[in-house]
DNA sequence: CTTGACCTTCCCACGGCTGGAAGCCCCACC
DNA sequence: GGTGGGGCTTCCAGCCGTGGGAAGGTCAAG
């Protein structure tokens, strides 16, 4: 199978696969005599495996160790679980930031009269307000297509 | 007041007050004899000003808009609240995807054992699961320090 | 054989910083 | 009036994950 199939089959873009090959994610896949890589169904569900991954919010970092898990018959699911929990703290984390953010634009929002008068609190606020600098985490989801 | 001043006035690091500046986000600062940056009190303020947007988690580009309107004496509030609703909205969005992930992951843990032993629901989840592709919105909070 | 859909590698861009290197200048201190 | 160490200047490169595109090779159908 070569990579469009793969990654029609997996759901990874074929930019995707190259790139996690790469970057070492994923090993190096064989390649046919034409040059052009080759990949088994076995490939196939280690791609999905990584996509599932990715789509819940997992690091790349987060997914290596996965995936060696994943490969790792004597593996202990202890490990597994203790990367999904860290994942879901780093989320609440994240969730609680945004939702103070969140909180704060609406109670400012809330207070300006949103009229076509300059005077607005949300500007007053942005310049004089202080923050209780929330220290930034780990990959996020951004960017959009 | 040199940048090095302006920075521990404003909250704004050194190097970021010459990449807003550079990348058009902010007036380039003019210049002392020497040749270094020169800041007032007011660019202290606008400083301040961007990094409270910045805190909030408005993208450059919104806070470029929010700057001219904090600049424009005839504005009207409505602009304004416009885009802090956006901000909001997008927020909110962001917010439920991460519940999302949240209560999927919380789901697959709760059904580990998280023992000695292989067998773990979440790898089966990963390599099987479908998921229902939440399009990838724009402007986050990540990258650890 | 031609066509066009695929594959290969390579480089560039995004956002929002952060770090480093090289080199100059400034200012407080003696 | 020196001088040392820190500030300042510029430039370049990286992070993550992804998309876009160019230039060239390869495959399969017509």
């Amino acid at each position: 199978m070569n990579i469009g199939e793969a990654a029609s089959a997996s759901g990874v873009s074929a930019k995707m696969i190259r790139y996690y090959e790469q970057s070492g994610l994923i090993p190096k896949a064989g390649r046919t005599t034409a040059g052009y890589r080759d990949y088994s169904t076995t490939d196939v569900h280690m791609l999905r495996f990584v996509r599932r991954s990715r789509d819940l919010g997992f690091s790349m970092a987060e997914i290596e160790e996965l995936l060696q898990l994943w490969r790792d018959r004597s593996r202990q699911s202890a490990d597994v679980k203790r990367i999904a929990l860290a994942r879901i703290a780093d989320l609440r984390r994240r969730i609680q930031e945004m939702e103070d953010m969140a909180a704060t634009l609406e109670h400012l929002a809330s207070c300006c009269s949103g009229d076509n008068r300059p005077d607005c609190p949300i500007l007053a606020d942005l310049e004089q307000g202080e923050v209780a600098k929330p220290r930034r985490s780990r990959g996020a989801i951004d960017a959009a297509p």
